[in-house]
DNA sequence: GCAATCACG
DNA sequence: ACGTACGTGATTGCT
């Protein structure tokens, strides 16, 4: 048997950046997929194999990685345009007879490796590997050929060539890369040793091991020998890194292969719709019957023929369709026009009878895709219907893609996933027109980066729960509130009396150009920090200058009362409804690192820190008949560091101590844990929240007040004793220089532009990010998952109590009186078992009739 | 529309 | 030599 292994990754990538953009009439971008096709066609041809088997990645590597090998062109195509076409590449490989294979943790080379292995074990058979990657050139033996896609054609590499190219065999080729290294696989090598050398010493030594065995005879410049010295440990890694493995657990044994002929029909579709007129002549497919009149329209026409039909009948517009992709606009509760894409070139418009046409969408059992499903929700939320099977919202797809945009719209992404999607339609009905295909492209793009299960069992769920949290609001004791807000403006009017008596002249003390104008000029304090205008006000500044002037007091004070009247007394009011409640909005497409935010009113910081500041939540209450119940996750930040960097210490720590900042502080100082003095307590504690945030010694300095210097020394002894922390730092920022992004243990990314920067204020910052947002981005994906729980099983039993709050670590539910002890049972339970973690999470939980009481 | 400040995790 | 903690939103003043 003769088996064509393809390195699929390798060649798509390939012929992406060979060939000048492409799309098919929809917009998909296609260049890719139409040199795949050619280069696989060329191969069958060259070849004729048994079988063919197509091996992809499953691994980090297929998001910029490799992507950006072998790039040098000026345009700026991303890794999108590339993504979307990965499974219409791996359609066409099945649609032609072939296998295509891709194993979890496993890059493609890989798979190559055990099916090369197995030919060599079976002296019937024999294997062709084609790539564009020379890494594969170690897998040619007697019965294994590797065919190298370059620039100057095809290469058909033999170990006899291998040798004539390279004076080694293909083994010798992973001891030639242990000395030299590969920095697009990030494998060390001997730094300062480069191809030449690296090859010399192979060629008169053999291997690697006999290197570094015989480092004083062999032939080489004294220079050399300390190199390899100097990083013989690297060398040693590297040469267990560029082996490739030769034993995947594939899904089938490859003695059952058979080899299948192309579905002809389905093949000739596929490239019909896909526009790739000339593939289908090479597979003689061009007379196929099959190949719908519609050629001549996608080859003639630029723009797509599509038609739009104005209010047909719902029910049988329906029953001819497997999905649901629709859009509802509507002006506040009034519903305006709903438009359903009912095939890729087919829009109905509805514009009558919009409350049945509305039933009748939501009660379908269908998959359901639209682009942003939250307002949908609250539609549904208000008829008392629900908005089922819910399967793609493009705008939490977007999202996901791509978290650094401020806005999210179909026409920017139109622009992105579909680079020249153009049709008949009026520009403005574009967005109706688009969505089956921009699902596909994006649907294909989260498949392949491993993000399935956050965008379907995470954000997609999630938006319902955040719409009923909205929908249900919380209730606001507005009357104690008001007496609050006057008791708090009279105290101001009095302390505004004060200051300006203090300082002698008239001034707006919320100016703080007059207010440094007041303290540093007519009073004479010094200065501390600037700010870009001038010199700062700031609380810091202020509680350095305590001692030398009374004004400082009563402006601190001033500060405090005002910011309480104005943003928490005024500004809420505003917010309450005539339920008495607020409905904050919960904004699930603004952060780069995947919590949620708050607005109109933020709901996510109400005072709490200090005494006074903390009265206001006794305003925040529940209603007639139930309680608050409030959870909140103890240390989780620090326990998903724990976790993502395996650190033993910490995990002990975790596992033995109730309070991890004295326990930090005993292990950091090695001062037994009940002797512990609260000084180093504290400062445990700061360096623990620093290392969260990405730390450095400046900032520790500046927070605990020490000198930068000790703060220096109090990270070292800290990364010394938290060796896995340390790891992980590095790792995570070596990690994002490598790719460009970094995740969440859900493979949520955020992507680090500036990581690789030459400014190195950029370059700092993004360091700093690329060791915080996965934890703080694992511990939203975490109480994101939670929510869903709480809530599902808040419905599932029919309990009249509602999640209504998260605030990152919190969630707070209302509840009926009698449900209290089966919530609270509920929330602590669901919040603890969210997600499976090396330590354990623990869950503080209290209730009470109003927020200040059910904290705790 | 930005800068400064301060509220939260 | 350089400027520093990570992530948000609301208010106020000023250009």
């Amino acid at each position: 048997m003769k088996i064509l292994a393809i390195d699929f990754n390798s060649l798509m990538n390939r012929s992406f950046f060979a060939i000048r953009h492409l799309s098919s009439p929809d917009g998909t971008p296609t260049n890719a997929l139409l040199g795949f096709a050619k280069t696989y066609q060329k191969l069958l041809n060259a070849f004729e194999p048994d079988v063919v088997v197509a091996a992809y990645d499953v691994h980090a590597p297929t998001f910029r990685h490799k992507m950006f090998d072998g790039y040098k062109g000026t345009r700026g195509p991303t890794a999108d345009e590339l993504l979307v076409q990965m499974p219409l590449g791996k359609e066409f490989v099945t649609l032609a007879g072939g296998t295509v294979v891709g194993i979890e943790g496993y890059e493609a080379d890989d798979i190559l490796g055990t099916l090369a292995a197995y030919a060599d074990a079976h002296p019937d058979d024999t294997c062709i590997i084609a790539t564009g990657d020379r890494d594969s050139l170690q897998l040619a033996s007697e019965r294994v050929s590797v065919n190298l896609a370059s620039n100057k054609g095809d290469i058909l590499y033999t170990p006899q060539t291998v040798m004539e190219q390279y004076g080694v065999s293909p083994r010798q080729l992973i001891e030639v890369k242990s000395l030299m290294g590969d920095s697009s696989d990030n494998i060390p090598g001997v730094k300062g040793i480069g191809e030449k050398t690296a090859l010399s010493l192979i060629q008169n030594h053999h291997s690697l091991q006999e290197i570094l065995d015989n480092l004083d005879s062999i032939s080489a410049t004294p220079r050399i020998k300390k190199l390899i010295e100097e990083h013989r440990e690297e060398a040693i890694l590297s040469r267990k890194l560029g082996e490739i493995t030769c034993n995947v657990p594939l899904p089938f044994d490859p003695k059952d292969l058979t080899g299948k002929q192309p579905d002809g029909p389905a093949l000739a579709a596929f490239l019909t719709k896909y526009g790739l007129t000339s593939v289908l002549k090479s597979f003689g497919l061009d007379e196929m019957p099959a190949a719908p009149a519609e050629t001549s329209v996608l080859e003639a026409a630029p723009s797509v023929s599509y038609t739009l039909i104005e209010n047909p009948d719902v029910e049988g517009t329906l029953k001819a369709l497997t999905e649901l992709c629709f859009l509802i606009k509507a002006d506040g509760d009034t519903l305006t026009q709903i438009d359903l894409q009912t095939g890729e070139h087919a829009v109905a418009r509805f514009t009558d009878k919009l409350e049945e046409v509305f039933a009748a969408l939501l009660n379908s059992e269908l998959p359901k895709v639209t682009f942003d499903a939250k307002p949908v929700h609250h539609l549904a939320l208000d008829r008392g219907l629900a908005l089922k099977n819910l399967c793609s919202d493009l705008k939490l797809a977007a999202y996901l893609l791509s978290n650094a945009d401020k806005s999210y719209s179909l026409s920017d992404m139109r622009g992105h996933y579909l680079p020249d999607f153009s049709c008949s339609l009026p520009e403005e009905d574009w967005d109706a027109a688009c969505l089956i295909q921009l699902n596909r492209a994006v649907t294909s793009i989260i498949s392949e980066r491993q993000m399935d299960f956050l965008y379907k069992e995470i954000e997609l769920p999630l938006c319902e729960v955040l719409a009923s949290m909205e929908h249900e609001g919380f209730m606001i004791d507005e009357r104690n509130l008001t007496q609050f807000g006057e008791d708090l403006s009279a105290q101001i009017e009095q302390l505004k009396i004060d200051i300006i008596d203090l300082a002698g002249v008239p001034f707006n003390i919320n100016s703080t150009q007059h207010l440094s104008d007041v303290l540093f000029n007519r009073l004479g304090l010094p200065p501390k920090k600037k700010t870009k205008t001038g010199y700062s006000t700031d609380a810091e500044v202020l509680e350095s200058l305590l001692p030398l002037h009374p004004i400082i007091g009563k402006i601190l004070e001033y500060r405090q009362l005002s910011k309480l009247y104005s943003t928490y007394v005024v500004g809420l009011k505003k917010c309450i409804r005539p339920d008495r409640r607020v409905h904050s909005t919960f904004n699930q497409t603004e952060t780069r690192t995947g919590r949620i935010s708050s607005l109109d009113p933020n709901v996510q910081n109400i005072p709490v820190r200090t005494p006074l500041g903390a009265e206001m939540r006794k305003f925040f209450v529940a209603k007639e008949g139930f309680t608050l119940v409030d959870a909140d996750y103890s240390q989780i930040e620090l326990r998903i560091l724990a976790h993502i960097s395996g650190d033993a210490h910490m995990i002990k720590g975790f596992q033995d101590g109730a309070d991890i900042h004295r326990m930090t502080a005993s292990q950091v100082f090695h001062i037994p844990f009940d002797e512990v003095p609260p000084e180093l307590r504290s400062r445990s504690k700061a360096i623990n929240f620093g290392i969260v945030y990405g730390i450095s010694a400046f900032s520790l300095a500046q927070d605990i007040h020490v000198t930068v210097k000790e703060a220096k020394q109090y990270i070292e002894d800290y990364l010394n004793t938290y060796s896995g922390v340390n790891n992980y730092m590095k790792e995570s920022v070596e990690k994002a220089k490598n790719l460009g992004y970094v995740e969440t243990m859900f493979h949520r990314p955020r992507a680090l532009p500036d990581i690789n920067s030459k400014k190195p204020a950029l370059r700092g910052f993004s360091e700093r990010v690329a060791m915080n947002m996965p934890i703080q981005g694992t511990a939203a994906d975490i109480i994101k998952l939670a929510m869903i729980k709480v809530y599902r099983r808040l419905k599932e039993e029919n309990l009249r109590s509602r999640l209504i709050l998260q605030v990152h670590d919190e969630l707070l539910v209302e509840a009926a009186e009698d449900e209290v002890e089966k919530v609270k049972e509920i929330v602590k339970y669901e919040m603890e078992n969210a997600a499976k973690l090396s330590v354990k999470l623990e869950v503080d939980i209290h209730d009470g009739k109003n927020w200040y009481i059910a904290k705790g």
